[in-house]
DNA sequence: CGTTACGTTGACGTAAACGTAATGCATTAT
DNA sequence: ATAATGCATTACGTTTACGTCAACGTAACG
């Protein structure tokens, strides 16, 4: 009787909670990793006995979480950055440092993006001049 | 006799060659990082008797080496995308490769772009939300 | 010619981010 | 009832990207 669920119930649960399971096959991770990151205070999966269950508020971290690593920073850098997005703040002075911090940070983003743009166009000009070699090869045996 | 150069002689040098004092300096990082890099076969600097003597073209590399570890690349996904760059290819074969794996780095890259864009608008509005709760502080108290 | 400064090569250490057993409990299937 | 499955914890292993000595070479300087 006690983790039994009727199909109402189910249905439900699989809207708000999820498996570390369901969670793997989401997002493409190992239970491992999940774990890991609950360890690291990253994420918060309630508990039903020993079982973890991962709410939205841990799937929209998790998204985060990824896109942070796929752009280089560390797990301490976006455990930093979770906080911004966190609205669970006790006083002003705290918002108000989280605030700046968040400021801070989005000026090191759009640094980011314009150095992204720069990479880009490097990047295209380099494959422009390949593709001109590759078009004439006779030039290139030339050189 | 050997290693001495006059006043012309060191101005060039400095042009074309830098020592790991004058590299570290000029990327802030350090000599450990650079025969790091070496060793890894990332930079190929020549030898005066042991000493090590960076080129042009290990500047430039060591400029998209640190350039891709900021977006999150290891140095082995850096060591491939630097053959993007090196024009030093023998045939059209590895040309052509090379060129359609540029292609799928700058679709990977223009991804990446729109992603961080979409990072950056999310953080403004999480950071636009937090702007107005410290200019009503009393509301906020209330809840 | 001794010292100082800078450079070299190992070799070993370390922090981050997980992987990989080993072991145990609790439902679920047969 | 027993076996299998799923999740849990604990603990040790691994890879990446360097840091940190230790021991030595050598070039310049007073």
């Amino acid at each position: 009787m006690y983790g039994a669920l009727n199909e109402t119930e189910t249905f439900l649960m699989t809207e708000t909670y999820m498996t570390i399971r369901e969670m793997c096959e989401a997002f493409d991770v190992t239970p491992r990793t999940l774990r890991f990151y609950e360890a690291k205070e990253l994420l918060f999966p309630e508990r039903r006995g020993t079982r973890r269950l991962f709410t939205r508020r841990d799937r929209a971290r998790l998204k985060l979480i990824l896109r942070g690593k796929r752009f280089g920073f560390s797990l301490e850098d976006i455990r930093q950055l979770l906080d911004l997005y966190d609205p669970t703040r006790e006083n002003r002075t705290q918002m108000q440092r989280a605030y700046e911090l968040g400021l801070e940070r989005l000026a090191d983003l759009e640094a980011r993006r314009a150095e992204l743009e720069e990479i880009i166009s490097d990047l295209k000009a380099s494959l422009d001049w390949g593709a001109k070699l590759l078009a004439e090869p006779q030039e290139v045996a030339a050189v």
